[in-house]
RNA sequence: GGGCCUAUAGCUCAGUUUUGGUUAGAGCGCACGCCUGAUAAGCGUGAGGUCAGUGGUUCAAGUCCACUUAGGCCCA
């Protein structure tokens, strides 16, 4: 039979389930089992195996194996396969960090082959630990098959999808300003950039550009990034806007209208002299502040037309160093501008730039603007506070530089990619639009990295003809090189000696030494992961994935890579559905950050608080909003599952007593009574909901669902239920008792088995597989259960939630006359709805135990036993009418509150008679209140009335008195120290009371207190004794227990 | 500047679409109490809301529409 039940210990339980299953293969057995069902495509999104997981990671995780998990007790075949991401620079950068190397030339020093080892050691050991992360989550998966982005296969795939771009021309080496980290020597591609912006201090200068043809002149022009100025060859305005031509102190400027204010300390030091447009300005010249190096020294410096200026920026004047920034290139195309190329790859000034080559752009600023004040154009600096983007992987602030950069180009794929992009669901479905948005804006596809341990881009273009050879496979290389090859991988250092015959001119060519971004390395994953080359069956049988689920943020990342690439060489998306969720915070609402002390590491929360309940706080949060993560909220929780777990440990408790011949799986038939048949409802209907919820991606509606079932289990039909199994016999009716308890709490298991897989297993072991060995090994290997509409029966589920209202609105009755549960009252008259009059009839003896009274009425008018009563809301008639609420106050005392009450709650007006005319009180304008006339107490809510008659005879008085005195007994007992089934002997000595409810009621105070002799004698030495007082009356009283 | 999301009790959040409809709900916290055969549990009652604001549609708006404000996200 069964285990006894202990207490609810979730890091016990896990732990012991994980080696269960373990032992026992529950995975593979359940792999093998929905061999030859439907399938169901999930496809995972690689996880960066460069640290150990956070509790960000938890949320999606959870949500795969709740899906997986689910469809997996559904039937459905599945490839539960695991990825990782290997490659890019988060992977270098930590390895830098471990090496303490801190540049390119230093990991080049260092050398590329170990510095290569190094990243693919850290990646096999954090997916390593990822892996046992995720399983103590309880995760799903076929762990050895995952899958790492860093694979050759991997790789060959990009290699496939790059070929192809080439051969339809989309491939193109572009020369362009690119958000470049001078620390990490590379630059950052478009979705990269998510995140990077951080408020940041900066110096802005304002500097005086002397205007050729108008001496004494100059254009006002400001700026954030001074280092930029050498760079500077020319001044953009809006052609539209208006300029003022001001004189500031000795100088003559012109500057935008709308922000000559910044030219001053409130307008007080300038004095307007003309004003003109931007057109009036263009094809001026100016003198630039740096033509005296080199490099700027035959700069034509001239005033250009720009749209895109704004009329509240700067000074509405626009410093253009088409070198330094990406519109300011762009531009250079349009108006044929110069470009300087100021700095290098480590943001170190070039040759040609007199006393600023040789430093670096961070150490520049103080030269700069001295060397502004000394050729007396700067006219003046402040600071600025702004959203600046800075290296999401080393924090370093980006500068804009100009690089050879490789581009897949989006013209061609775009309109294909929307359309693929409108055939997808997304949930939440406002996300399609934003993913919408971000393709129609999305630049041409930058994927080129010059890094060292990433995708070693398969680009060979030859020096002799111009000719772009790109290779597409392993196999095209071996046939291609010069010579033959033996790689350990597809990686630098080693592909880097690879040298291939050119197809057009037969000359050596040789590998650009560049790396992929590793969006390609993640996006290839439906074509190399589902054997798209090897065995193309498989690949129609999985593509495309029925569910992806990421966090939003992957929406330019992974999403867009996936898309991207499936639409180029399938043209459809690689994903029918789409989930995301928002980000994981702290339970202050802020983000987790070690230095506030508000963060929790995942290992530390799964050991802590137990994974079923940190899968509860994810599968619970509505995935459009962030989750407050902590401890807060999962003792919230664990509350919550005690309530279940109390029944179950009720339920054993008893069961193990009774042995009643339970089945496994069997809706009880026979011998129920209706409140069984209701919950037997209850279930089945929650059922359906949470099927459908799921299925429609609600989550938290279904986690509602089970947290609503359990409260009915425990709240309703344990309490309800458990004089029916302290009964000594045990008949049919008990009998029938325990299969309805048994058929809820393995079915409510096998609800909950995708959402909490450990307690739902726990309990399932116990409670199924130690009593029917032939049931499935694990409650995973069960189906799913499925509603029998036969046995949902709306109109017993309404009845029995009026039943409860009706419960609640009389303690609320009760409550407000001062009388407590134990002191019964002779009558509840109900006002409920007609038709479910029937309904609640057969509950009577609920409501009559519940509320404590002899019997209970319906009532068509609780009329004359109740008063009403309409408070008017003071506030509310002030704000509407004014003056006249304090007249309508002292009207008010006159009216009768019978036809203001039953006038107000139809909704309607109720007109009052004032000396000024007719005034119309609304019913926002009062407060309805009821309450019982003389004898009586009423409480009402939402079409429930109970009306308790408060008359109390001397009968009434004495069975209280009576419930007073065995709850003291109680209470005696449990101080006493002794069992709940321990036999007692009873010694009622002393006081009148005693002898008047002692003949009354002996045979009640017996067996309730479980007392085998009852006598009037005093306690002797061996009793636990005290004085008692019952009603004004005192008495002795003692007991012990008895063999 | 453009787009998307959010705003409900002290706190955390349901309810809002499909389908506008009685007195807007829960948990936590707080106050008071009950129960004592689930017991280091369980339960009840209460206080606490101008449903962000304004306007509109309607017999009827927390719910639909428009605008405004605040917060968040994204783009530029």
């Amino acid at each position: 039979m069964f285990h006894p039940v202990g207490e609810l210990d979730f890091i016990a339980i896990y732990k012991h389930i994980l080696t269960f299953w373990d032992e026992h293969k529950c995975f593979q057995t359940l792999v093998e089992k929905n061999g030859s069902g439907p399938r169901f495509s999930f496809l995972d999104g690689p996880i960066t195996a460069n640290n150990p997981m956070g509790v960000h990671h938890g949320w999606g995780r959870t949500l795969k194996d709740l899906y997986q998990r689910y469809y997996a007790m559904r039937g459905f075949h599945q490839r539960y396969q695991n990825g990782f991401d290997c490659q890019g620079l988060w992977v270098e950068v930590e390895v830098e960090k471990d090496l303490g190397l801190n540049s390119k030339r230093e990991i080049e020093n260092y050398g590329l082959e170990k510095f290569s080892r190094k990243c693919r050691e850290r990646v096999n050991k954090f997916s390593q630990i990822q892996t046992q992360q995720s399983i103590s989550l309880g995760q799903w998966m076929d762990w050895p098959n995952s899958y790492y982005t860093m694979s050759d296969t991997n790789i060959e795939s990009i290699w496939y999808f790059l070929k192809v771009c080439h051969e339809r021309g989309w491939l193109y080496l572009g020369h362009r300003a690119m958000p470049w980290c001078s620390r990490c020597e590379t630059s950052l591609s478009q979705h990269e950039m998510l995140e990077t912006y951080y408020e940041v201090t900066h110096k802005a200068v304002y500097v005086r550009f002397p205007i050729k043809e108008r001496p004494g002149e100059s254009l006002l022009v400001w700026t954030t990034t001074p280092w930029t100025l050498p760079a500077n060859v020319a001044a953009a305005v809006h052609p539209e806007l208006e300029y003022l031509r001001i004189q500031a102190g000795e100088h003559i400027l012109i500057v935008g209208a709308e922000t000559v204010h910044r030219v001053g300390t409130e307008g007080k030091d300038y004095r307007v002299l003309g004003k003109c447009f931007g057109k009036d300005l263009l094809g001026l010249h100016y003198d630039g502040p740096f033509d005296d190096l080199e490099a700027a020294k035959n700069i034509d410096h001239r005033v250009i037309a720009w749209d895109m200026v704004g009329s509240q920026e700067g000074t509405g004047i626009v410093h253009i160093a088409p070198g330094c920034g990406q519109e300011d290139f762009e531009l250079s195309g349009v108006e044929n501008l110069p470009i300087i190329q100021p700095v290098d790859e480590t943001g170190t000034y070039l040759e040609g730039f007199g006393e600023f080559t040789g430093k670096r752009v961070q150490d520049l600023q103080q030269a700069i603007f001295a060397d502004l004040k000394r050729k007396g154009v700067r006219f003046k600096t402040e600071s600025y506070t702004h959203r600046y983007p800075s290296c999401w992987r080393c924090g370093e602030e980006l500068i804009f530089r100009l690089v050879d950069e490789w581009f897949i180009s989006s013209e061609e794929i775009r309109p294909q990619m929307r359309e693929a992009n409108s055939k997808v669901r997304w949930v939440p479905s406002h996300v399609q639009k934003r993913m919408d948005d971000w393709l129609v804006n999305m630049g041409d596809w930058c994927i080129s990295r010059k890094r060292y341990w990433g995708l070693p881009l398969p680009f060979y273009p030859c020096k002799a003809c111009g000719h772009l050879n790109v290779i597409g496979s392993l196999e095209e290389l071996r046939e291609r090189a010069t010579e033959p090859f033996d790689l350990p991988e597809l990686h630098r250092p080693w592909i880097d000696a690879v040298k291939i015959r050119c197809e057009k001119c037969g000359e050596t060519v040789t590998r650009i030494t560049d790396v992929g971004d590793c969006w390609l390395d993640a996006g290839i994953v439906p074509f190399s992961t589902m054997k798209y080359f090897e065995d193309r069956e498989y690949w129609k049988d999985w593509f495309p994935a029925d569910l992806v689920l990421e966090m939003r943020a992957q929406l330019r990342c992974w999403f867009y890579s996936l898309l991207f690439m499936s639409v180029a060489l399938e043209k459809t998306a690689p994903y029918k559905c789409v989930m995301t969720h928002e980000k994981v915070l702290a339970e202050d609402g802020r983000e987790m950050h070690k230095s506030w002390g508000n963060a929790i590491w995942f290992d530390e929360a799964v050991e802590k608080m137990g994974p079923d309940v940190v899968r509860w706080m994810y599968l619970g949060q509505a995935t459009t909003e962030p989750l407050r993560f902590g401890y807060g909220p999962s003792r919230e929780i664990k509350r919550k599952f005690l309530q279940f777990w109390n029944v179950y440990s009720f339920f054993v408790l008893y069961a193990q007593e009774d042995k009643p011949g339970l089945v496994y799986d069997r809706v009880p038939q026979e011998n129920t009574r209706l409140l069984d048949r209701w919950l037997i409802s209850r279930v089945n209907s929650a059922d359906a909901l949470i099927r459908a919820s799921v299925e429609n991606y609600e989550v938290r509606k279904a986690v509602i669902a089970i947290e609503n079932l359990w409260e009915d289990l425990s709240n309703w039909y344990v309490r309800r239920n458990r004089r029916r199994f302290w009964k000594e016999e045990t008949g049919p009716d008990k009998i029938a008792g325990y299969q309805t308890l048994y058929y809820t709490l393995t079915t409510v298991c096998r609800l909950m088995a995708p959402f909490v897989p450990f307690i739902s297993e726990h309990i399932y072991q116990n409670l199924v597989r130690s009593l029917d060995p032939s049931a499935p090994e694990s409650i995973h290997h069960t189906p799913y259960p499925v509603c029998d509409p036969g046995l949902v029966h709306t109109t017993l589920e309404e009845g029995v939630a009026m039943v409860q209202r009706v419960v609640s609105v009389g303690l609320a009755a009760r409550n407000a006359a001062g009388q407590k549960v134990r002191q019964p009252l002779a009558c509840a008259m109900l006002v409920v709805p007609e038709e479910l009059r029937e309904t609640i009839r057969q509950f009577e003896q609920d409501i009559v135990e519940e509320l404590n009274v002899k019997e209970t009425q319906f009532l068509d008018d609780p009329g004359p036993y109740i008063r009403r009563h309409v408070a008017l809301d003071m506030k509310s008639l002030k704000s509407r009418l004014g003056k006249e609420a304090g007249a309508i106050r002292k009207a008010w005392e006159e009216v009768n509150q019978d036809d203001a009450y039953d006038a107000l709650s139809m909704g309607n007006e109720f007109l009052l008679d004032l000396p000024s005319g007719l005034v119309a009180i609304t019913p926002d304008d009062v407060r309805l209140a009821m309450e019982g006339t003389e004898g009586y107490s009423a409480a009402s809510e939402k079409g429930v009335t109970v009306v308790l008659d408060l008359t109390l005879t001397p009968e009434l008085i004495a069975e209280g008195r009576c419930r007073e005195l065995v709850r003291k007994l109680q209470i005696m007992r449990k101080d006493a120290g002794l069992e709940v089934s321990d036999r007692i002997r009873l010694h009622l000595f002393r006081g009148e009371i005693m002898d008047d409810i002692v003949n009354r009621f002996k045979d009640f105070i017996a067996a309730e207190t479980l007392a085998v002799e009852l006598t009037r004698e005093a306690p002797g030495q061996d009793c636990f004794v005290r004085d008692i007082e019952v009603g004004n009356d005192t008495g002795l009283v003692g007991l012990v227990k008895v063999a």
